[in-house]
DNA sequence: CTGATCTTTGAGTGTCCATTCTAATTTGAG
DNA sequence: CTCAAATTAGAATGGACACTCAAAGATCAG
């Protein structure tokens, strides 16, 4: 994959199984799929990536690093992160769409994901729980207690959000602060 | 099926195909599975049902009403509708990783399960604001707003708690009726 | 006991899937 | 321009899937 053409080739194919995933999941995310949409043949397919898994975990693992951009910052504040989650599920609906689709439901059913997806889950508890310490003080306990109450709550929300279209995700996330 | 035996198999595929969703989700509910789980073969499948998806149909039924179990009554509390929906997670956790998976699963991704799914958050969205309504009064408005946000909050709650074997649901969900 | 009806069996069907393979074509460094 | 390496095409493979079917067996009302 040295050649510019093998570069363009992959960048579509990847396109292709993120649109593919954040509309129909796993199960329309099928090979031909990817290359009727990337306009290529399976031989192709398989001359960049080496399975189809391959291509998933990729877009996977692009979607689940893009909830929580930026490295942690020791002056963030708790509305900073929840404006950011709010942000991302509103601004980049493709890509929140591949993260609840496939972390959550392939989090439920396979191991691997599921896995990745708690150390994720957990890392952001940890962010929130600093900001709440910086902020409201209180002791570590009940700082995690509280954010765990948040990333759940935040999740639930952007599910929410997805399924239907009229929750007004901004609006409740900004009540959600005010409590 | 008016004979013993079949109406024996139907229960032992049903049984089965519950497990098989709680378990894997869709994607490992297949027929064979289920037939072999049932023990039997799939001639006597196809005798009692019509196709796979009727009875993967029937098992969401199930699990959806099992969500809000009795019909609205006059007298429910927030409360009381909070604990009804930790009782039925924490007390039927095989129908309700069936309900999340396939909520979440086949609603983002199957348009009647989709549909369905939505009417379904709508009424629970309706019982919750009436309990809010008759316990603290408020507009209309303002009791939706908060219906939806209890809804959304104890779905991430469970999400959670089925992805993540150490989060206290009981607790969380008692911390949120105090604030 | 009998026989009409229901149930079960298990091999078989067609379809769709991920993946492989070979040969042809395109690329770009020297 | 040359040629080795990268890319592509597209038919082919094997396996898993939902589902069918004809024949054998079980049930139970009368």
């Amino acid at each position: 994959m040295t050649y510019r053409a093998g570069i363009a080739t992959r960048a579509r194919i990847l396109r292709a199984t993120r649109s593919l995933l954040a509309e129909g999941g796993l199960e329309a995310t099928t090979v031909k799929a990817i290359c009727n949409m990337a306009d290529i043949r399976p031989g192709s397919f398989y001359n960049l990536f080496p399975s189809k898994e391959e291509v998933v975990l990729t877009v996977v693992r692009e979607a689940i690093s893009a909830v929580d951009p930026g490295g942690p910052d020791s002056s963030e504040t708790v509305a900073d992160l929840v404006q950011a989650y709010v942000r991302f599920v509103t601004s980049e609906p493709v890509i929140a769409r591949v993260y609840l689709i496939v972390a959550v439901t392939g989090g439920l059913t396979d191991r691997n994901i599921g896995k990745r997806l708690l150390r994720h889950h957990q890392s952001r508890v940890e962010r929130f729980r600093r900001a709440i310490l910086r902020e409201t003080g209180g002791s570590t306990r009940r700082a995690e207690e509280k954010a765990e109450l948040l990333v759940a709550t935040l999740t639930g929300f952007a599910m929410h959000a997805v399924l239907n279209p009229d929750f007004d995700l901004p609006k409740q996330a900004e009540r959600l602060l005010e409590d």
